[in-house]
DNA sequence: CCAATAATAGAAATAACATTCCCCAAAGCT
DNA sequence: AGCTTTGGGGAATGTTATTTCTATTATTGG
């Protein structure tokens, strides 16, 4: 352990969660035989980093355009006074709508950076209008429309 | 069936998907409970939705922090001329380096949109550098760096 | 309106898998 | 060398997924 939070990982583990980033129902067993271990320390291994948090959970992913969320916007906003009050208002918006699934606040001259799912455009448009520009606290929301989604992966780079 | 790719769900299905977002190792038995169906039927419902493609893969979701990657980076990319060949030379790298999360194409003055995780700022810049700028197709790459991650999430709004 | 048929739900049996327990070997320490 | 800690192997056990079969509910043609 390198400092407090980040956990040393050998060879093998790299693999197995390498393994578990791509699939999650492969059966201890099978990923044993690949990593050259048997199940038992393996099933230990991985329970290990399920309790340390390092598996944070297991998910389905599902394909966006099957259930009809054609559309990816990336938007960028500004508030107009960055108080306090005005970003835990903000915050709590993103917080709560489910079509932000992602937020940062970024360098540069704007506060955050969201990306967004919707139906359509016109789906879009109302949840922009209806969730930030009646709102008094924002002062721009630019957005910029994704034409074509050339790499999306969850498995994070071991 | 809206048209050829979106697929009618009911309720039902809108409660089941939305628990295996969430958690994709609940029972089938519990999640059966839950939305008012017995184990059977329930079970048939979700391989339905795997077979559909509807549930495109399940994943172990792994904490970037607890495996030492601090940085989130925002890179806009404008290619030199955008010709086929760049593009494919571009896109060839884009799925080659696993640092890359995230690539899309959008609206406005720049080519590409992309997510890139790194350990540190240094292996962020020897990555750009390495790959894209000693290239002669890029023509510049701007870099927003993630200061606070306030929400990153994979279910999709139902 | 009724019977025939297809679609969907439920119950029970089986197979696959995860989880636990106990034992063993190798590496580090006194 | 003897002791302790760490990590692996094998088999028993419990849980869950999967299959098969049966019952119920819609749907359609007469």
């Amino acid at each position: 352990m390198v400092n407090g939070i980040v956990i040393d990982l050998d060879p093998i583990d790299i693999k197995i969660l390498s393994l578990l980033q791509k699939d999650s129902t492969l059966p201890t067993a099978d990923i044993a035989e690949r990593v050259g271990l048997s199940q038992s320390p393996c099933w230990r291994r991985i329970k290990r980093f399920r309790d340390e948090g390092l598996i944070r959970k297991e998910v389905c992913l599902l394909d966006p355009k099957i259930v009809g969320l054609g559309v990816t916007v990336f938007a960028t906003v500004t508030l107009l006074r960055h108080s306090e009050e005005n970003a835990r208002q903000f915050e709590a918006i993103v917080a709560r709508r489910p079509e932000i699934m992602e937020c940062y606040t970024v360098t540069g001259d704007r506060d955050y950076l969201l990306r967004i799912v919707a139906k359509d455009i016109e789906a879009y448009d109302r949840m922009i209008t209806d969730q930030f520009l009646h709102l008094s606290i924002i002062q721009s929301v630019s957005s910029r429309f994704a034409l074509r989604s050339l790499k999306y992966t969850t498995e994070l780079p071991l």
